[in-house]
DNA sequence: ATAGGTGCAAACAGTTTGCATGTAT
DNA sequence: ATACATGCAAACTGTTTGCACCTAT
């Protein structure tokens, strides 16, 4: 009847997750967990992002072109920011007021909506501004 | 010189797409495009999908979950709704005109944006729609 | 004739699964 | 002790590529 058992990898997996605070793909969250348990094998980030998503911990979020990322969930209504520099995905603040529903054609019912802003962030954007040249 | 030879294949498959006239997986361009042209081989519908959206003629769409799709381009901005219940994907015939630049902190460079709406269609939310019961 | 396109199979990337072993409880 | 978790490698799915052959120009 157990379940959910303590592992020293799992627990390296949450805690990469914490710490990188940002949406992550399945490589890069073993990238940051082999750090502190080198050795941990893709297969079980993989097991344990299915769980952590399964059990409402974990958020998927995708990006079109883009592998699926995971981030914490349960935070507020929010969106992402895709920089195509670097590849990183970002969490947005707000989520603009506007009313979505009068995008509908008759007879449709909205549930969600999912925005996607792409660009790029502040530390890229910074370097593909040199002076001139 | 010479360039993007016409070809029954491609013929083909531009045919398929016009024909269903909706956003369409690599694999549902191949059935449909098969029955004109049997042996027709899903390398070669890949192929000319690439080229097409590289043309600007297809435009790539993704749903989070579900594979990619492609629809015929071209056409003015516009944004995505998806049926959770039939899966089908239908476009939508504005953008709103929101100010999503807004949204992005300091030093961030918006590029595009994309919107996906998610709920039930007209017909599916008709069919779930019996009087009472 | 000849550059470009096609079919097929092998190669890839991302993700999942089978299995023997390891470990939290 | 024993059920669940892990590591590794094999399996799968979706997409791309190498190569010999075919075809529109």
């Amino acid at each position: 009847m157990s379940q959910d058992r303590k592992t020293k990898q799992r627990d390296a997996i949450l805690a990469a997750i914490e710490r990188l605070g940002r949406p992550l793909k399945a490589q890069e969250i073993l990238d940051e967990a082999s750090g502190e348990l080198p050795g941990l094998g893709l297969a079980t980030v993989y097991r344990n992002i299915r769980r952590l998503v399964e059990s409402g911990w974990l958020a998927e979020v995708e990006v079109m072109g883009e592998g699926k990322r995971y981030e914490r969930a349960g935070k507020h209504h929010h969106h992402h920011f895709h920089c195509q520099d670097c590849d990183r995905l970002f969490e947005l603040e707000d989520c603009p007021d506007v009313d979505f529903a009068s995008l509908l054609p008759e007879g449709f019912r909205l549930a969600a909506h999912e925005l996607v802003l792409t660009g790029s962030c502040a530390s890229c954007e910074r370097q593909s501004l040199p002076g001139q040249s």
